[in-house]
RNA sequence: GCACCCGUAGCUCAACUGGAUAGAGCGACUGGCUUCGGACCAGUAGGUUAAAGGUUCAAAUCCUUUCGGGUGCACCA
């Protein structure tokens, strides 16, 4: 990853500031060199300076020790624009900007500029499909969805704001054998009941048919062949049985649709149906062997020859002329042409990997998309300490979507009422959704992606520390601020007021934030985002800390209520990125009455 | 058996894809509200980056080997 040098999505200052530190050096050097030898940099620490070029690439072109180097340009590099000050250490040229003038092009651009800060046009006029959630239909959703659906969601929202035009789709996976076996758990043990009847949340009780099941199978292994005849049947279309099929899908749907709210997700642009689907892969699996791109086998099996390109080969089409999963995803793609696609992306476990190198190295032979423009966002499973969430056995208390969403909200609901004790019912609840929806995303988009998480439900999640609920709080303390002082922030202010480092440390991050927008949709990795956010909201309190805003003297005052503004300019766009809700106030409102300090 | 991924502080994760003294949060211990919101802030302890070799001016990062964990591997979805 580079959060620096590839990026061309810059804060004006930084811009600027770029372009000075490369054309000095060039003219500071007696040979020409290319601008890809001067690689900018944030140093590690913000005493170093603002940017550092570290001179190991130039030292080699121009043999010469990197030191002497560094050494040998900071003297003969004269300060000017931008530059202030020059040092070298050691091998690294350290470049220091002219505060004042850094913080005012910052804070103006993101004062006027608001949401379209950050804003870029790295995907206009592309056309972009993300694929993700696709669940299975048989049982209800769990943790790892949620990982899925937080990824996706904040994917397609750094997209949109990079300019791409995104398409949202999801595939559900509503036919095969743990389906069959669903409908035969609820033939035999159902009893024609309704989720409503059993009391239960309706993809709850479609997944209790599909656990029991499981279970009596071990015992009863003859269920195994029922569910096969079943699923054999449903697929000749048997009346009957599709019946059954219908029902339990609707139920499950419904149970999703739920969780989605809950989740605050909206709807996709696109929803697919693998039983809709599924049939008409052979018409894609012909296409493909007249292209030459499948072969039949003497056995009949029409397989995707891929050793050539280092991967197994790929069976496609069974010799009972019977689908397969990837038929289906071959027909999807021809479905997916009438949008015209740039770019196609899907959401979905790492334990895939190998599925979807077949899968494009396919798609590309059959002329669709070029590699490039395939991609996989793979992502690691979530797991218990101690092993595996499985879920053919039911799921591990607390980690299934539903439970570890109200088990949130009951905590988030106590530290409420812990610190608010009289805040009426109703803002309690309203709150305690809002926060407890903050810490799940944020601790789940805050890991980047290929990373296997180690979840514990009894502690995992909490609302202090790196948290989303600190990054509400920070928000929130902002916003409170200009409630208490009924001063609008101003550009027209004086910037040499913002002279204290702690300032100088937020503006900064702030005029980072373009790069890491861009970086987070380089690297399909919101957690680059997260992280940053964390920063500056950190940032934030160590001057909240230290310098006061309203009781300051009257220009330091405005100059910081600026500074304060962006920050939560910045912090609202970040979040809301991220699928995080911003609070404008986290205590009860001033006023309500009762308030206890 | 083969392929891919991973191993960083007691725990959960970072580390700008090879750059400066490996950083955060939690937990532990200590301190801070007559001052804009204590879901906060400050400080202390905690590391041979699984191990051993190698490449490089520079390695948690690249290569090799070993150990440990995970995931896949053609007619499941």
């Amino acid at each position: 990853m580079d959060l620096f040098g590839s990026a061309k999505n810059k804060a004006e200052a930084e811009k600027k500031a770029t372009a000075e530190i490369i054309e000095a050096i060039k003219k500071a050097l007696p040979k020409k060199v290319s601008s890809k030898l001067i690689a900018i940099d944030y140093p590690p620490q913000n005493n170093l300076g603002d940017y550092t070029v570290p001179c190991f690439l130039l030292a080699k072109k121009l043999k010469q020790p990197p030191v002497e180097l560094a050494e040998f340009l900071a003297k003969n590099i004269e300060p000017a624009g931008l530059i202030s000050r020059i040092e070298a250490k050691g091998p690294y040229l350290n470049f220091f900007t002219n505060q004042k003038v850094f913080t005012e092009l910052v804070l103006k651009e993101i004062f006027k500029k608001k949401s379209r800060f950050g804003k870029n046009i790295s995907g206009k006029g592309k056309r972009v499909m993300v694929e993700y959630f696709s669940p299975n239909t048989n049982k209800p959703l769990t943790i790892g969805h949620v990982r899925n659906i937080c990824l996706g969601q904040s994917l397609v929202n750094l997209m949109k704001l990079c300019g791409y035009k995104v398409i949202q789709s999801t595939l559900y996976n509503d036919r095969g054998i743990a389906i069959a076996k669903t409908i035969v758990g609820y033939q035999k043990w159902g009893n024609g009941q309704t989720p409503k009847e059993a009391g239960l949340k309706p993809d709850h009780f479609v997944g209790s048919f599909y656990v029991k099941f499981c279970q009596q199978a071990k015992i009863e292994p003859e269920l195994e062949k029922e569910a096969k005849k079943v699923l054999q049947e449903w697929e000749k279309g048997s009346k009957e049985i599709k019946v059954v099929w219908q029902k339990l899908m609707t139920w499950v749907l419904d149970g999703f649709k739920e969780t989605l709210a809950d989740l605050k997700i909206g709807k996709f642009d696109e929803e697919y149906y693998e039983s809709e689907h599924y049939q008409s892969g052979k018409e894609a699996v012909e296409k493909g062997l007249k292209k030459g791109v499948f072969v039949k086998d003497s056995e009949g099996v029409i397989l995707a020859p891929l050793q050539k390109y280092g991967l197994p080969d790929k069976i496609v089409l069974r010799p009972d002329d019977t689908s397969l999963y990837v038929t289906q995803d071959l027909y999807l793609a021809y479905l997916k042409e009438k949008y015209q696609l740039d770019q196609s992306i899907y959401v979905v476990g790492s334990e895939q990997d190998l599925y979807f190198k077949q899968l494009f190295k396919i798609l590309e032979l059959l002329g669709f998309l070029k590699a490039p423009n395939y991609h996989h966002l793979s992502y690691g499973m979530i797991r218990l300490p101690d092993g595996k969430i499985k879920s053919r056995e039911g799921l591990i208390k607390g980690t299934g979507a539903d439970d570890l969403l109200a088990e949130l909200n009951n905590l988030a609901e106590t530290e409420i009422k812990k610190r608010f004790p009289d805040l009426v019912e109703a803002e309690i609840e309203k709150r305690a959704g809002q926060i407890s929806l903050a810490a799940l995303k944020f601790y789940i988009l805050a890991v980047s992606p290929a990373t296997t998480m180690v979840f514990d439900p009894a502690q995992s999640i909490a609302f202090a520390g790196r948290t989303g609920p600190y990054l509400q709080y920070v928000a929130a303390r902002i916003n409170s601020i200009f409630a208490k002082g009924k001063e609008k922030p101003s550009i027209k202010i004086d910037f040499a007021k913002l002279d204290n480092e702690l300032e100088f440390a937020i503006v900064k991050l702030l005029s980072r934030f373009p790069g890491i927008v861009s970086a987070a949709v380089k690297n399909f990795d919101p957690s680059i985002l997260a992280n940053y956010l964390f920063d500056l909201a950190k940032a934030f309190s160590l001057f909240y800390e230290k310098l006061p805003v309203l009781n300051a003297d009257k220009e330091v005052k405005a100059a910081r209520l600026l500074l304060i503004y962006d920050v939560k300019t910045i912090l609202a766009i970040g979040l809301e990125l991220l699928g995080i809700e911003v609070l404008e106030k986290m205590r009860r409102p001033a006023g309500a009455g009762g308030f206890k300090l």
